[in-house]
DNA sequence: TTAGGGTTACAG
DNA sequence: CTGTAACCCTAA
């Protein structure tokens, strides 16, 4: 009676993923004890978390929990057909993409009346945030977000204006992206750019290679929590390409929250998870890479 | 506390 | 009725 069954939201299984990412499987109580996960997943308990976790994976693999165990008989073989759409249906969904793109940015107050304060303009707003911030790789959309989320009074919904306006910061030439950072561009020096050489330098044995595509690895669900799951008894290098799997990811995730354009709460979540998501990964990737 | 087997509620 | 996801029980 008293427990008609809690369904799970979108942002406690964000949680529990970036929680798992960045204290590995297992770590129930610990992801738990964390103060940056306790708040979404504080109506859950470590066995639900664990539940959970099973779920997803198992879900996400072959199906029911009972096929999977059927499953193991047959081979997991990764059939990462057309299913990766399951991502989580945030975006296109009813109506597709009507209204993203012409976003009215420039004029600050676009759709969205909620803008009391004008903000000077996102253009340099953007400059300000990556300029302070003075990394020299470039920052990350998510670092940028931090940044101006800190700095200034900011709409609910700057992170898809400024998102947008990343994009179209890049496109004009204003900006260079290298590897999901944001640099300014170099008056007109743009012509080496090829030589990109991260800090971070994975090894080179997979697809690394082609992640620096124009079009980004769009991973499955499923994959990716596969990843998670193993990532208990990965080396350090797979750790790594795993995490940065997971930030492309969580990359894909804001950008499909962005393209929906919508304000719809489950997008706002979701891009929002994303982002806690994808510094986890990051966080991870970077202390992995050092401790080795 | 956790992993895994088992059970129940809910949706299709 | 069947499959799935949340929930429960218990050994280790």
């Amino acid at each position: 009676m008293g427990a008609p069954k809690q369904k799970w939201t979108a942002e406690e299984e964000a949680a529990l993923k970036a929680g798992v990412l960045k204290h590995g499987t297992g770590k129930w109580r610990t992801i738990l004890s964390d103060p940056v996960f306790s708040a979404t997943l504080q109506s859950r308990s470590n066995v639900d978390l664990k539940d959970k976790w099973r779920n997803i994976n198992v879900t996400a693999i072959w199906g029911s929990r009972k096929k999977a165990k059927l499953a193991l008989k047959r081979i997991p073989i990764p059939k990462q057909d057309e299913n990766a759409m399951t991502l989580i249906n945030v975006s296109h969904n009813a109506e597709e993409i009507v209204d993203a793109k012409p976003l009215a940015i420039s004029s600050g107050t676009s759709r969205a009346d909620g803008l009391k304060k004008p903000i000077p303009s996102l253009d340099n707003l953007v400059l300000d945030a990556i300029t302070n911030l003075k990394e020299l790789r470039g920052s990350d959309r998510a670092s940028i977000f931090e940044y101006i989320e800190e700095h200034y009074r900011t709409p609910t919904n700057i992170k898809r204006l400024v998102a947008t306006k990343l994009k179209h910061l890049t496109a004009n030439g204003t900006l260079i992206k290298i590897k999901h950072k944001y640099r300014i561009a170099p008056s007109s020096a743009i012509a080496g750019v090829k030589k990109k050489s991260p800090p971070l330098v994975f090894e080179g044995r997979q697809k690394d290679s082609l992640k620096q595509e124009k079009s980004i690895n769009i991973l499955t669900k499923s994959q990716i929590d596969g990843e998670l799951l193993k990532i208990k008894g990965m080396t350090a290098q797979e750790a790594a390409a795993a995490a940065a799997r997971a930030v492309a990811e969580a990359e894909v995730a804001i950008a499909e929250a962005e393209e929906a354009a919508r304000e719809a709460e489950k997008a706002e979540a979701e891009a929002e998870a994303a982002q806690i998501f994808a510094k986890a990964a990051f966080k991870a990737l970077k202390y992995k890479t050092l401790r080795t």
